[in-house]
DNA sequence: TAGCTGACTTTGGTTTATCTAAGTCAGCCG
DNA sequence: CGGCTGACTTAGATAAACCAAAGTCAGCTA
């Protein structure tokens, strides 16, 4: 596996999953507008203010992914109020909470405040703490220093 | 815990473990870098050229990853060579290594080429597939859809 | 039907990220 | 001791992200 990244050159950049996911979530308040909804936040002006950005910056990256299908426009109705649409996190936007999770992990580790973190994140079910482990197929829990990198079967040869 | 979320506020914006962990690596360039890093990239001008970033943006943003403590310099010396400095995951860096795995995941499942993946995170111990989970400290797996979002000890109150 | 409200859009300007091209500089090699 | 090489830095320019403030507009409510 040494020589195989040894050898290997600039073929990465051309079909590299975390860059194409980046192209997706690779800003600031992409991520904050997910984790947004992720705590149940749907409509527009919550979005900007709880994400604190602008109304501008706010259409424009929730348009952006609406467009990317990770949230969906749902119409809803409250009392006495006309139809709107509210934003929520489709599959494939839940699929990245595993990513917030990480990086709030990360930050509770390493960035956090004295007083400890704002929010804990618990399994609905039994109300444990949840975090984001890396695991094996072979159900072996795996540390960072454990990974061992190998060619997959889209990787392109300079 | 619906009417913690309902009621809740501007309170996140202020002490959010996601915010602070992205004035670190809130940038495209920066997470390219660390995936570098991952595989093992410690030069200068391989992390330049196999980001596919300019020297420049290298530069500063090696520079703010050693200031921030995700990566450390350490003198290195090839034969017939003069000594020089390397760049080597720290810690703090390689904790972030769940960030990458669950991007790279996701990318795998929603941004792939057709060819499948370029490459392919092993268990070293054992050569079976890495996955980013969720878990709880109960044990149990979690999907995204059953977390549950509470009031940690940092909370602020507006 | 007039007004209010939520959900944006428009305008104009600043900051941050990035590029290319060229320059610097330290120290081993010959 | 003079040149080469790797590791940056500087300069100048463009593109992307962001902001505040004001404007638009649809459709309930009164």
């Amino acid at each position: 596996m040494t020589e195989f990244l040894d050898q290997r050159d600039d073929w990465l950049t051309t079909n590299c999953s975390i860059a194409r996911a980046l192209e997706v979530v690779g800003n600031r308040s992409t991520l904050l507008l997910l984790r947004e909804a992720s705590f149940g936040t749907r409509r527009f002006d919550d979005f900007a203010r709880r994400v604190g950005i602008s109304e501008p910056v706010a259409a424009a990256r929730l348009k952006r992914l609406v467009a990317d299908g990770l949230l969906e426009l749902r119409p809803y109705r409250q009392p006495g109020q006309r139809t709107r649409d509210e934003y929520v996190l489709t599959a494939k936007g839940q699929e990245l909470l595993p990513v917030l999770v990480a990086l709030r992990q990360w930050g509770d580790s390493w960035a956090a405040d004295e007083a400890g973190p704002s929010v804990r994140v618990e399994h609905h079910d039994c109300g444990a703490v949840v975090h984001a482990r890396l695991r094996c197929e072979a159900g072996h829990d795996v540390t960072p220093g454990e990974l061992d990198v190998r060619p997959g079967p889209g990787l392109l040869r300079p």
